[in-house]
RNA sequence: GGGCCCGUGGUCUAGUGGAAUGACGUUUCCUUGACGUGGAAGAGGUCGCCAGUUCGAAUCUGGUCGGGCCCACCA
């Protein structure tokens, strides 16, 4: 290394890349004796390339978990994947050009594997790419054998402890992927819809008129309700209506559900039009349901003429009807909500279906009162999933009418239509391909498989079973009983409501012991004015420029400056901002290795300047270690960038460059190559979560021979050395850093240089002590020792 | 409608009771001894608004306006 070698970080970052990886130092070293910190990570869902959002919240947990690693944590810090269910099926449908529903299973799934196995290799390295400290040496995907292994023995569990059923209702189903859903797969969508006002006539010769959004499911009226306390309707109460075209008679009931102001007060009800239409049924028992809707979305046999269409289809036909019949008296425009899918976007309908559900509704208190157990980082995370589980209507459905997914290990009888579970010996088991090990209790030998699959969650909330060997297959060895709970889980806080939630579930269900003890929530990133980031809005940028354009240091630096849980701005200046520091660590460094190629570390008398800065560099490890205990990474970043920057190059450097060229050997200049060597070791260490590339380069280069560790990231956190403090010390250098910047102002606002000699300097009595280092820093030919700050050129 | 977060120089941001932080931008000056992708200095803020608590409020309380997110939504 020499003056003039520049700092190529594409070189840089692929050599330290690959000797990482050969001399595993991220491997989770089992035989260790020290405290180990497991980390539930999140499985990216594998979707071609590595998004910038990913690379800000990846490269933030990967900064608390290198701290802990150079803590001395026995850090297991595993990596997965996620490549099945609905998010894999859209992706696979999409790159490939087909659609499931058009093929058979058997086809979709290998495509589907085919397709996850060309693109996964190249997903991952994204990983690796932006530093990623994970153990690459063996990953999991949820949908291999162990991950099926362990989702298969969740279920078993949940169902022998009867926290799973099965049941036949009404359910979210989308219409566009045919399957169910759960309240969690749910998205608001503002929509314009038309509030329509039908005349209807009532027995006896009177009339009613209600408004509805859905003139579609008139087919399927079966009631008309009005508020008891309704003046206008009461003598209506318990006589039919007819309604038109249909000329079906519905019963005019009273339920105080219908509210007197809305509409016209009365309401004709369609189940299943929503939510509302569930409760309703349930409410009165004697009214049968008609169902309309078949599961593509079309209406059926029952619909009569309409039968055939899209719901969209037979709205603007029944509306047609209508005021044909000449009952359509009036359509005001109505601003609408509606839940729609979230993969798809597709308003959600209710159909009466068989599916699998888990028991949480009956556990809401329990869930809220563990999670006030888990340390939230930030803290008021965790109101959003308490907020969650209070709205929570549905037990969470895990059944999918999908292909590509996790099978329940369920048969049917074919004599009496007992469920038959797997053996747990037995996993992972496909019921389409095996058998039960056991006749039914009936004696029959025949069975019939469950075709569904299990929801992606329903796999990915099981992931602390996963890392940590639940199943005991020994894909991953450890003792799962002595490992569990993980340390950490970091994921961002869009999936609080799916992911955390989940996770919480089944480790209380199954273990009855929470999952993690951390959670540590990260932010989004925003285009530059505050816009979510979408391909399809085109301001999405991909990592892949920017670590082509400023390096995965640079990148890593940026993702460091948001507050834990806060969104960041996607600002391109503030990338370079991040490869200047980059610059000024190797430049800095570069100069002081001049002086430190043949220095050995000893203990020596220091210089009250050297003390001084050591005890900045003190004050620094502290702020940064208490920052990183509590996972506020953003803190950390500032109090060492300040430190490096303006107090180590800004300061301190110039302070001692006189010491440091002086010839000969002398206790000032030992002093000064003592303090040098101690500052850039620690600064290399306070920013090696941020930044491993450069600051494995330079540890390599200038302390690998005389620090022994082999990596920069497997030596010690630095540590608050007491013996370095010196009020008195820093007390003095404080008051010689205003002197100096007192001089600097005073050349600087004469438009002299700063080299520009002093003929004379009054200064505090107090720095008599500092007389040299204040000469070679001023420049001043003398100084007189007073009360006065004065300078005379 | 309910909840959460936020509102600080042109832009972004630190700062939960005691003289307003840093970055970017901008202006002036400084290049023989690591770095001009640098250094020094300067200009620029009624800390959204109003009221209250306090000796003292960017910071606490109430209200208000504005932005973001989550949840619920009326047939």
């Amino acid at each position: 290394m020499n003056s003039n070698n520049k700092y190529v970080f594409k070189d840089v970052e692929k050599k330290w890349r690959e000797f990482w990886e050969k001399e595993k130092v991220y491997v989770f070293n089992k035989k260790s004796k020290a405290k180990p910190y497991v980390v539930d990570t999140p499985p990216p869902t594998v979707s071609g390339k590595m998004h910038l959002g990913h690379a800000f919240s990846y490269t933030q947990q990967d900064i608390v978990v290198r701290y802990h690693r150079m803590k001395g944590d026995n850090v297991f810090f595993p990596f997965g994947t996620d490549d099945n269910g609905l998010p894999t099926e859209k992706l696979v449908e999409k790159l490939k050009n087909v659609r499931s529903t058009k093929m058979s299973r058997h086809e979709f799934v290998e495509l589907c594997e085919k397709t996850i196995e060309e693109i996964k290799p190249d997903f991952i390295n994204d990983w690796k790419l932006v530093g990623m400290s994970c153990d690459f040496s063996k990953t999991y995907s949820t949908i291999d054998e162990h991950c099926i292994r362990t989702s298969q023995k969740s279920f078993i569990d949940l169902f022998k402890k009867k926290l799973v059923y099965q049941s036949e209702d009404a359910t979210m189903w989308c219409v566009h992927c045919q399957t169910a859903i759960a309240q969690a797969d749910l998205e608001d969508k503002e929509r314009e819809s038309k509030l329509n006002y039908v005349k209807v006539e009532v027995e006896g010769g009177s009339n009613i008129t209600f408004a509805t959004t859905r003139p579609e499911l008139m087919m399927a009226c079966i009631a008309i309700s009005v508020h008891p306390e309704d003046k206008r309707y009461k003598n209506l109460i318990g006589k039919k209506a007819t309604i038109p075209i249909s000329n079906i008679q519905v019963p005019i009931i009273a339920d105080d559900f219908s509210k007197i102001e809305f509409g016209t007060g009365a309401v004709y009800w369609c189940p299943y039009g929503d939510i509302h239409d569930l409760q309703f049924v349930r409410k009165h028992p004697e009214l049968e349901v008609i169902h309309i809707l078949d599961k593509d979305g079309k209406l059926n046999d029952k619909a009569g003429k309409y039968k055939g269409m899209s719901v969209k289809e037979a709205r603007e036909l029944v509306l047609e009807d209508w005021k044909e019949a000449g009952v359509l008296v009036k359509q005001e425009p109505l601003k609408q909500v509606v839940n729609v899918h979230e993969r798809c976007g597709t308003e959600i309908e209710f159909l009466s279906t068989k599916q699998w559900f888990i028991k949480v509704l009956d556990n809401k208190k329990k869930f809220i009162d563990e999670g006030k157990k888990i340390n939230w980082y930030p803290q008021f995370m965790r109101l959003r999933y308490e907020h969650w589980i209070q709205g929570l209507q549905w037990d969470w459905c895990i059944s999918r009418q999908r292909h590509f997914g996790v099978p329940f290990p369920v048969w049917y009888c074919k004599n009496c239509s007992e469920v038959i579970i797997a053996d747990e010996k037995q996993l992972p088991v496909d019921p389409l391909n095996d058998k039960p090990k056991t006749k039914c209790k009936c004696g029959n030998n025949e069975f019939e498989a469950e075709k569904d699959v299990m929801d992606t969650w329903a796999t990915s909330s099981v992931t602390p079973q996963i890392i940590l060997n639940w199943v005991k297959d020994n894909v991953y060895d450890f003792d799962f009983d002595k490992m569990y709970p993980c340390s950490l889980r970091p994921q961002a806080h869009d999936i609080i409501r799916t992911w955390a939630f989940y996770t919480i579930v089944k480790g209380l269900y199954h273990h009855n012991k929470l999952p993690w003890k951390d959670i540590v929530i990260s932010g989004h990133v925003l285009d530059p004015k505050g816009q979510a980031m979408h391909k399809s809005k085109g301001n999405a940028i991909e990592p892949a420029e920017v670590l082509d354009k400023y390096g995965a240091d640079a990148l890593r630096f940026w993702a460091a400056g948001s507050k834990l849980g806060d969104d960041l701005r996607y600002l391109e200046k503030e990338l370079s901002t991040g490869q200047r520091t980059v610059t000024k660590l190797w430049n800095s460094f570069n100069f002081a290795r001049q002086h430190l190629d043949n220095y050995k570390l000893k203990k020596v008398e220091l210089e009250i300047i050297d003390k001084w800065i050591l005890n900045k560099l003190n004050n620094t490890i502290q702020i940064c270690t208490q920052a990183f205990e509590v996972y506020e990474y953003s803190k950390a970043k500032a109090a060492i960038d300040i430190f490096f920057w303006k107090d180590f190059c800004d300061n301190y450097l110039e302070f001692v460059k006189y010491r440091i060229y002086s010839e000969g050997k002398s206790k000032e200049r030992d002093s000064s190559l003592f303090t040098l060597y101690t500052c850039l070791l620690n600064i290399l260490k306070l920013f090696a979560p941020i930044m491993p590339y450069i600051t494995e380069q330079l540890y390599q280069d200038i302390f690998k021979d005389k620090e022994k560790d082999k990596s920069l990231h497997i030596s010690t956190w630095p540590i608050f050395d007491k013996n370095l403090v010196d009020k008195k010390s820093e007390k003095i250098g404080n008051e010689f850093v205003e002197v100096v910047s007192f001089v600097r102002k005073e050349k600087s606002s004469k438009g002299k240089s700063l080299k520009e000699p002093l003929k004379l300097l009054n200064c505090y009595t107090s720095l008599k002590l500092l007389d040299k280092d204040l000469k070679a820093v001023t420049q001043a030919k003398e100084i007189k020792y007073g009360k006065e700050l004065k300078i005379e050129f």
